[in-house]
DNA sequence: CAATTCTAGTCAGGAGTCTTGCCCAGAAAG
DNA sequence: CTTTCTGGGCAAGACTCCTGACTAGAATTG
């Protein structure tokens, strides 16, 4: 049964909430402030008031209106009370990152530990403890991780898929970062979060696009109806498999065309990104341009015919670089059904500031639900 | 602001809204039986049904309880007033099915209208006002369309995607269904709605799935966290533009491959599905099978990559073919990433299936918001 | 400096909804 | 005929929300 029973707790409980958004959205807010803010009368807001105080997640700030505001009574201010933080952190070959915020949103804290390459799962664990008990203030009320590397949606590990480049290792972040939450874990992969950030810039606008990643590791997030979509395993958009548009117009996988081109990493399973942008800025390079933009455009095909995005946003380290980015916009214009691609408009660490977001979004959900 | 504004109409709104959802489901109840069946208190269930009933959408059948059943005082039968009818319509290009469905889920009246083919848009549209007047019982709320074609999500008209086939040709559904309708018209292209029903046969198991349509057209329906995806102008999983691969290991488009195989009607931009089921079944059929085994895996790699589906449905009249679907299953199992692929459940009229459970779940919202 | 004006917060009254508990009517069972 | 049992209704109580009036206190105004 979909609706909730009626009752008049319900009411209640909903009049809490309206209450306790609406300080998280202002920070301080008097008694007939909150009225006119939440819509509610100013006797039921002050009830309101009364039971969150008292049942601690609001407090009197001390503080009183200013004289200079109007020349009636003074008011008291009230503030969410400590509630906790959350925390969001971005796990790279390259460095963790580990952030904490509270339910304003305002990031309170930051953690920064490097990983030499290539990374070792050991190495990858500890640096995670340090960055998070580092950053840490406070309860962490529950954790929202970035990962570069494919995530099963249930358990939250990494998962290797065949030669498919795998940059971190296995690794069980919720069970590396239970002792220090107290709560839930959420993991989800860097582009998946990235593309959640991209999406929340044009709030409201950009219901359906595709965010592909080209970076030492390839991946594509696909946000549907305004979320992003997983699938059954949470390998929605590992596209090393997807079947493309090869050298000499062979059909092959993604990922064998870096192969055929000699840029993949020797005895590792990830693309040598300064390799290839040096292949595709240096001398000779038209036939390494014109390769990769008949592969990725064959992938963006893909990407319309399955998704239907109204735009497809290109990022990574040579997603992002502009001559990659018009040889594929090139490549794809030629196609019967293509739509716009452009850049990535967040470029410095879009996964963190996605899984921040939603850290923010899970903390206050997590807090109005006492 | 998300969450509803408490106030005592909410309560109200939602008291109704258990109850008539109750007689929806019951077809017939006493009022204390819908209180045991609600969860809410008799007297309140009292004051409910004296409301609706006066509202005109709950009448007393006049039926009373049988002398079996115990032995205490008779109850009356309450049950929901006429409140009119769903409209659910298959329009295919051998002919046009239209159903009549009632808030009980019941379906009261069918009218089959077949088309000459090749289908010409006036004709199909004139058939469609025949079928439409010849189902309809009293007022039609609304209808909800499956239609053979790409439909455009905003419009809900036929989209002509360049070079892929297109069965039923410029029609404008709304349009033509507006004066026999008192209310939205709904339409989307028929794999979706067959999904849909598929989903509905495995409630609550299948969230995530993917369900290929192979037939004159070709088509993919995408189920992600439970919900069928239709991107941002309704035309998720037209896969004809897909690169796959083509009969000598080329990198071509699915639809090409029909071209080479010489399996497309002449003057037509339809596959002829008797000449390919004879070329996968007479001699020298192997050549064919593989062929086509490795195009439409080509096609599955493509949906796993983008969509990480638990399961993939294959039906249609050439997709659903024991020969065939074996001949897919074979190719795609030796891919790197590979799903259960299996048949379709439903057969028979799965997408108008698809489209009157739609009908009778809108038809139901719109009763309880009055 | 006193009167006026204005505002935050509270109080009182009233309307509305839900629930529990009790009672009644009436049919079947004993 | 009495007992048992069930659908339905009534009354009382608890609770929530709202409107409107009131109070306290500060700034402005004359």
């Amino acid at each position: 049964m979909d609706p909730a029973k009626p009752s008049l707790e319900l009411l209640r409980s909903l009049t809490d909430e309206h209450v306790l958004r609406a300080l998280m959205q202002h920070r301080r807010l008097t008694r007939a402030e909150l009225a006119t803010e939440t819509g509610i009368s100013k006797p039921t807001v002050g009830e309101s008031v009364r039971r969150l105080t008292e049942a601690g997640l609001v407090v009197d700030t001390g503080e009183r209106t200013p004289g200079g505001r109007g020349r009636g009574r003074v008011g008291s201010y009230y503030a969410l009370a400590d509630v906790g933080v959350a925390l969001a952190v971005a796990i790279a070959p390259e460095g963790i990152v580990a952030e904490c915020v509270d339910a304003h949103g305002d990031t309170v804290s930051r953690a920064e530990v490097k990983i030499g390459e290539p990374a070792r799962p050991e190495e990858v664990a500890a640096a995670l403890r340090t960055a998070v008990t580092t950053a840490r203030r406070g309860t962490a009320r529950l954790a929202v991780v970035s990962a570069a590397d494919p995530v099963d949606r249930v358990t939250g590990r990494m998962v290797q898929l065949p030669d498919a480049p795998f940059l971190l290792g296995e690794l069980d972040t919720v069970e590396v970062l239970a002792p220090h939450v107290d709560g839930p874990v959420t993991v989800d992969n860097d582009v998946n979060w990235a593309a959640r950030a991209e999406r929340d810039v044009h709030k409201g606008q950009w219901d359906d696009f595709a965010y592909v990643f080209l970076g030492a590791g390839m991946g594509c997030a696909i946000v549907s109806d305004g979320e992003i979509r997983r699938g059954h395993g949470g390998l929605t958009g590992e596209i090393a498999h997807l079947v493309t548009v090869g050298p000499r117009g062979k059909a092959i996988r993604l990922i064998e065309v870096f192969d055929e081109l000699g840029l993949r990493l020797p005895g590792s399973t990830a693309i040598d990104v300064d390799r290839l942008l040096a292949a595709v800025t240096g001398p000779r390079a038209a036939a390494t341009r014109d390769a990769l933009g008949k592969a990725v455009s064959g992938v963006l095909a893909a990407v319309v015919a399955l998704a239907d995005p109204e735009t497809i946003v290109i990022g990574g380290p040579w997603g992002g670089h502009p001559v990659v980015l018009d040889t594929i916009a090139e490549a794809f214009a030629g196609l019967p059904r293509h739509v716009l691609v452009r850049a990535a408009e967040l470029t410095v660490e879009p996964s963190l500031a996605g899984a921040r977001l939603d850290a923010l979004n899970r903390l206050r959900s997590a807090v109005i639900a006492r």
